[in-house]
DNA sequence: ACAAGGCTTTGATGTGAATCAAGGCGTGGT
DNA sequence: ACCACGCCTTGATTCACATCAAAGCCTTGT
């Protein structure tokens, strides 16, 4: 039961991650539709872009440590990372995968309340916290756009209470590998940046029983494996039949 | 692992509970200093005060459906309601149970992620969502405070992502009985107004499960039972221990 | 090419919690 | 006061997943 994996005490240092020259605008943003940033017009948009610094994270790298004072937030613009809380003894839950677009450190309190790390390499856009406040100020449509981006959350944090308390192994990484996002161009295949151990850490498994799990898919033809991190989803109604809870 | 309690369609109806004459005012809700409506002034209360309607659901009444159209918010006044999501075979998880001063149904959908029932006689106060929007944009402070109320929740939601991910059934027993508020008066006592089968499908165990966990605090002198409702902690430190998931 | 290390897969075995199955206790109704 | 029903407790057994253990297999560096 117990991951035990980095017991490092190496915390977030105030410039972690490498930061990079500003040159890039917000308008040539990949996420200028999807994240936050939405909800503000071009010229409204020179504010946040003002108060923005561009940082880039290596593998495994800590992005924000849990307990550590809350004073950055982020939108991640490139890459994948992970958001997760430990219990004193080294067991991991991982509470949620980012990808470009989601955002990340707006806890209401003084400290942080998970850890986050760049799985991939990532790329974010950093914001003092009492700039981003006194922006949201000016401009409701910002803290309106948040809070609907915060409830949205919420509702994934449901769905995932569900699939941690109530499903079943199989269901569980069957609902994992359709929760993650696919191009549209390969929208059958799956990439899974993050290690098995990831997983187990994401759905309250052990990394040997994602193995297996993705082992048994694989015996059923319900998906193949073109790498260990590729996943074709061959037969797409029984995997969602499954996910849902529907697949006994 | 089923528990097929209810498969009952009734949903919510529009005027599901009972509307109560609005003689109350704002002023001397109890939730008053805690609620969301912290945010306004007396003088400003008026403007949620009027948009407001008075509900009161009995035990085991449905306050709102998964899947029904999101038109109303609700803010708990008194009494305690359980928030769930169900599985198609009828598996259940509770994601949470509200208390006084707790806020309900800001999906930001159309349709509400989950349903909440009464556990407990149940008094709320409703809003239409559409007028609350129009009362957040000319008072950003409610908006505020409810960005921050939401944030607080997703802290919570990770939380217990990592009680039903990671801890074991004697540490989400012990959580759980922290968890719950207690009166000042009589700090080390506290009351269980839901049924042992909540609270499994809370915990994600079962019903036997808690039970057992429970008989075994009382064994181990962790708790003693006052009523099968009524719990009173005998070893707090050891329960907080466990709790954190420090007591191996 | 080769070696090394980390990640993944697979197998054998163990165990915590689920399931199946009675009873006991309290509470509300008549 | 009694009965009945729902909730809770306890016991016996099973099972899904964890744990322990050992290979395979990519990837990276030299």
């Amino acid at each position: 039961m117990k991951s035990q994996l980095g017991s490092s005490n190496i915390h977030t240092l105030p410039e972690a991650g490498r930061k990079e020259s500003s040159g890039r605008t917000c308008e040539a943003c990949p996420v200028r539709e999807t994240s936050m940033c939405a909800a503000l017009s071009d010229t409204r948009l020179e504010v946040l872009d003002a108060a923005a610094s561009r940082h880039s994270f290596d593998p495994d790298e800590t992005i924000l440590f849990e307990s550590d004072p809350a004073d950055f937030a982020f939108n991640l613009t490139e890459g994948v990372a992970r958001v997760s809380k430990m219990l004193p003894d080294g067991r991991r839950q991982i509470t949620g995968f980012l990808h470009p677009g989601d955002f990340l450190g707006l806890s209401y309190q003084d400290c942080y309340a998970y850890s986050a790390e760049a799985v991939t390499t990532v790329k974010v856009c950093r914001f003092r916290k009492s700039e981003l406040n006194r922006i949201m100020r000016d401009h409701p449509d910002l803290e309106h756009r948040l809070l609907s981006m915060a409830n949205n959350e919420l509702a994934l944090a449901h769905e995932r209470m569900l699939l941690l308390g109530r499903k079943s192994a199989a269901e569980k990484v069957a609902s994992f590998l359709l929760s993650l996002p696919r191009q549209e161009e390969r929208i059958d295949e799956i990439d899974l940046p993050m290690t098995r151990g990831d997983i187990a850490d994401y759905l309250g498994l052990t990394l040997e029983t994602v193995s297996r799990t993705l082992s048994g898919f694989v015996r059923q033809q319900i998906v193949r494996n073109a790498t260990p991190r590729i996943i074709v989803v061959l037969d797409m109604a029984r995997l969602s039949a499954l996910a849902a809870g529907e697949g006994r």
